[in-house]
DNA sequence: TTGTCTCTCGTGACCGGTAAAGAGGACGGT
DNA sequence: ACCGTCCTCTTTACCGGTCACGAGAGACAA
């Protein structure tokens, strides 16, 4: 009654009775399944036939078991739920990942390691064996999980350099320092003169490198000296900063946010407080993502090639996860400024 | 040199190592770390220990091979990254699911399928027994994708109403059309007499209720007739369709959007255009995201309990899975009306 | 002491594939 | 006619678990 045409108990079928069916043994199938050359025309199309004849799918937990891949590269987000879904970085992210893994048969599966019981069961996920590697993102502070993984012998890359470096795994990150500094630099060639920055969580290397950039572009120059407020990449961040900031010193007429969430925040309150942007305050922001381009004025902001990144990554891990001594170097993608009207 | 204590050629340990650690059988250490009572205190603690001293973690292939499952549910989202990633409504669906999942010891895996590439790839996975069961999310019009995966034997629940009724698959959805009508509704209430709708895709049950929804607000009642313009969700829809309307007839005073974004791009084209929101026209919007919080002014909205969408969504699964015979109806949660500034 | 019952544990047959080694023709050369 | 080769296919030993079955050891009553 469920499905005409296939008995309900039987199951999927089997190499055997592919075998069967067409007449041959389970190795010449699985050899065709395979794609092995050694097999004469006749009986590749027997076993062809058979194949689809009973609807055939390779069982995969048979196949890791003895062949110790299970062709699927994991993901790893250490980020809450509201946060990955509202940020469009990862978007582009997976993007280049998939792009560049689609060349290859490996499968991408993604996992949120938000909170201590999700990190968890990623580390159990990966430690039974059900990926064949790994990439994270977004790692704050010293997470222990990529440690643990590599311990457990899973070829891991990282996106954004890792805070506690020595630490020898591949990773690729945009330039963020000589962002920011060019961002900051803008600021200044347009004439801000009190330019103050929002930085992000200070406990990821993203973080910390565009106040480090912010910082150099300022050393040398009259443009305002420690007007530093702190975020963590999230708008309300952004709009709690620039209140700070404002309260601190109400001279401000530049701001460079390390995200554009938190510079969208900071426009926000900038209008609360009566000031125009760009002709009061100007404003950048780093991502370059869809926010920046519905900003009102739109904003100006730092591109980072995120979907590059994306394509490093899969090539990263992809190398690692084939040879796994080779020890690929980092990848560091350049940054840009992208021109709008906010700054 | 790599990481002593461990040789390097090792790889896991397996069950017969613990056994020989512990001096036991194998069938004995099997028992203990399934947790079977029929087992002497005295072994439990030795077969621990030896666990614990050489790392072991089950091999889930193994153990796959033979339970025939594998204690992982997919998340299929029918979008592209960049939506996936830019829309809130997934992220509270993803958090909704792993709460419910974190009681089971099932693992939520992502993937995407937004081009047929990604379909044909997330099928494969499927059928190839990497499963036991699947969550669709924003299906589009006659999708062969949940079709295939039930004829493969993959328990399915869906999220949104399957256009295709008949297909008896469980689904959860939110009451899109009292949401969309009582939203409408309260356009009319607040004094609009001109009112638009900016329609979600109509491929998809959400933008199809939601349609409908408006109709009914407006049916008996002279509020404007066809003020129809379609969109597919997004924002740069949303300003296309906001054009359109206004050329169609600039007398409207009132917008209903079928999605916060679609809402806030048409915020923007009325500004652009000298309206002000709400005086001139008001405008709601459907999701209660962030971005309808953002919106200046801030956008009244339509909520739809995500979260409580994502909890069901894997209790109805979870049902499915362990009793596959049953047929759990479909749930529909209500939906409310958040009153913000823009109408 | 012996028989029975219960509790704990070992044994061995699978699960569905892969891969290396070996078997059996067909063919060509001498 | 015989032998060596090459090509194709079958055989067989795993991979690392689970589970049904049965055996051995105490405990306790007869």
């Amino acid at each position: 009654m469920t499905s005409p045409g296939r008995t309900r108990a039987a199951g999927r079928p089997t190499l055997e009775q592919v075998a069967a069916e067409a007449g041959v043994s389970r190795g010449t199938v699985s050899r065709v399944v395979n794609g092995s050359l050694e097999v004469s025309t006749n009986t590749l199309h027997a076993v062809r036939e058979a194949i689809d004849k009973l609807g055939y799918v390779p069982n995969q937990a048979a196949r890791n078991l003895v062949t110790k891949r299970t062709d699927t590269v994991l993901l790893v987000v250490s980020e809450a739920e509201e946060r990955v879904f509202g940020e469009p970085f990862f978007g582009g992210l997976v993007r280049g990942l998939g792009e560049e893994l689609g060349r290859t048969n490996l499968q991408l599966s993604l996992m949120l390691a938000g909170s201590d019981r999700q990190r968890e069961r990623v580390e159990r996920f990966a430690r039974d064996g059900r990926v064949d590697g790994a990439v994270l993102i977004s790692l704050h502070g010293a997470d222990p999980l990529p440690g643990k993984l590599v311990a457990a012998d899973i070829p891991v890359v990282l996106t954004g350099r890792p805070l506690s470096s020595g630490s020898g795994m591949p990773f690729v990150d945009a330039d963020n320092l000589s962002g920011a500094e060019t961002a900051t630099d803008h600021l200044f060639r347009i004439g801000c003169r009190r330019i103050a920055t929002i930085t992000g969580p200070q406990d990821m290397a993203a973080g910390v490198d565009r106040l480090a950039g912010y910082r150099a572009a300022l050393e040398f120059r009259r443009g305002g000296a420690g007007l530093v407020a702190h975020g963590d990449f999230g708008r309300a961040s952004g709009e709690r900063a620039m209140r700070e900031l404002l309260e601190r010193d109400d001279t401000i007429d530049g701001v460079f946010a390390a995200s554009d969430l938190m510079a969208a925040g900071a426009m926000r309150v900038l209008r609360e407080h009566g000031r125009r942007v760009p002709h009061d305050v100007a404003v950048v922001g780093f991502d370059d993502s869809d926010v920046a381009r519905n900003t009102d004025p739109a904003m100006t902001s730092v591109s980072q090639p995120v979907r590059r990144m994306g394509n490093e990554l899969a090539r990263l891990l992809v190398t690692r996860i084939e040879q796994p001594d080779s020890v690929p170097g980092p990848v560091i993608l350049p940054t840009g400024l992208v021109h709008r009207d906010s700054a």
